[in-house]
DNA sequence: AATGAATGAGGCTTCATTCAT
DNA sequence: CATGAATGAAGCCTCATTCAT
């Protein structure tokens, strides 16, 4: 799928202004100017406004997906995998921190926009943790009654320690080198997982 | 249920506002019709809409402090204390959605609205998962290398759980007499707490 | 006519405010806590803000045409009837001369409220220097081709003479003492009456 | 008269509106109307409407200075230069009357508008006929003890005098061929300059 | 493909006015 | 007579969108 620079410069100065502004008080007009395009240019590439969000989240599902398919085709174990999905999401390339933190803002549905559009969008969107913990289950490898479940618990905890994305209120800042170690820790206990004896 | 005053009506049908179509999207004229009042008569209580959005905050934290000082002062464990918050938490009157659902955004810091004020108003928010876990922690009853960090993961699990606040996409619904339970259950492993001796 | 004091309260009150800050500017509510009354108690007394202001007016009129009628009555020579105005008008009382403002910015024109009105208030008031020159020039005490037209050009002159009338932009100021002399000196000029011989 | 650009054709408009009806009562949506624009297109130009207003002013300040500038370079005595004043002044375009109107309001300080930026927009306004009195005086042209003092008096009575100009409530209207002649005879009492030797 | 001048719907906010007490 | 809570018309201003170039 080629993808012209200037749609993808859109899409990333757009991610940018709706992750820091949203999605009302983000201007059509700064978004362009930051993808180095004039106002009207924005128009050749998305009908409006509306569609360039859209735009925004389809390429963070589509983005998400692909990682997760190349994780989830990796020949190791489930535990590895999910070290695998834990470092990449601590390890994610700043410039789609954006991308991530409107991801977080729809996945975890605290954001009012186009709600009907977001549920088609994120239906799309894969969740290796919910898979990794499912056949770690069916494997033994995991124990608990709520696989799927767990695989969101997880998810949230990720998001929590995402770094750049924005902590919640109040929770201490937890040291880059720790923030692997503490995730992998808690996700043992949840999923019950042995340490080695 | 009686509604005292002008002003808190204004604020139950503002939090309702806010919550479904953010603060941009949210309509002055439309709260005032919601709370049965003309337009005008918002600014009577409020300065303007930016006044509004904090007051519905301030009246949250509030709230939620009244609800985390009566749990703190019980002479019962730490684990009963927590027993306390989940169940407080998965039993919040429905009317009060609107306000857990503008936390929420929040406190996990999604929004964009008003950091600054934001960051004040939340500074005075109580934490009483934070407390306890903390407590039960010097008092050998939890273990967890960092109590603070560990509260605002239950925190977020329970806001995952919470019914009618709108669960992440693709999450499965867990039947309302469930909930309690798995939030329980994963708190427990999350603390190392012992079943039964 | 018996004029209650709040009513005489409300067009004092009322003059400050619109001198100060024009009509549409003023405020009803503010009018009213000068004057010691609600906002709902102005209308008991003028039926809306226009008729305040024409009240305000009116209550001009009639003060400087009490004025008139005093000087003009007086039994000395024009010239004397001139120094009587002259002396008038760079006295008046301070709480005076909000209503002087408003009688300036009509009587010259140049404010654009309720011309219509203005004109039918301003048919009453009485000019009692057109009067005093048109007499003057036909007793042979003045000297001048356009007796009325003078008239306006001495009351101008003594328009920018009043102390706290607000002069013209860069006009210096002239010493209180002095204000008096130059006027007359002026007048002499126009009138063409000699000193004394 | 071909009107170059769109914000000079704003800035007639809005001296239009802006003299008939003061600066609260004008509507930016009718004065883009008279300009031929949308409203919306006015904020193209001017920030809001304040901003607006002083671009009126200004405009006004410049086009009496440019008169001012070429009159006072002129190679002829004081008097001829005073003539010539009174003569530019009687007859200027009837598209400049809005702007005459509006310097007027504020130069003889009726005006209650943004009177911090007044002062200073005034202060740039040059004052021929006080230089020209100055001038004079020195030179044993003219004879008055005041004479900045004479030229503002002087540029009162030519006030007066302007056609379309509203004249003061009551004057008689002056035939348009006289007027001339009668403001320089005034002028030349106040200044006691000798008609033929 | 690119532009940006022009537009006007929409929304916040003010404040004169009303009216029940 | 007096009040002030409540109202809603009116107007400034923003900004997504259009379209002629």
């Amino acid at each position: 799928m080629e993808m012209p620079t200037k749609r993808l410069e859109l899409l990333y100065a757009a991610a940018r202004a709706f992750a820091e502004q949203g999605f009302d008080s983000a201007n059509i007009n700064e978004i362009a100017s930051q993808a180095g395009l004039g106002k009207g240019t924005v128009y050749l590439y998305f009908a409006n406004k509306k569609a360039l969000y859209l735009g925004v989240i389809e390429y963070t599902v589509t983005s998400f997906n692909n990682l997760a398919d190349h994780i989830m085709a990796l020949p190791v174990s489930n535990w590895e995998k999910i070290e695998q999905v834990v470092h990449t999401f601590l390890t994610l390339d700043e410039e789609f921190i954006p991308f991530l933190t409107l991801w977080a803002r729809h996945q975890f549905h605290h954001a009012t926009e186009f709600q009907e559009d977001m549920a088609q969008i994120f239906s799309r969107l894969r969740q290796p943790l919910c898979e990794i913990v499912a056949a770690g289950v069916e494997q033994g490898e995991f124990h608990t009654e709520y696989p799927e479940t767990m695989g969101y618990v997880i998810l949230s905890l990720l998001a929590m320690l995402v770094p750049e994305l924005q902590v919640p209120y109040g929770m201490p800042t937890i040291p880059r080198d720790q923030r692997s170690t503490l995730a992998l820790d808690v996700i043992r206990k949840i999923l019950g997982v042995n340490l080695e004896p």
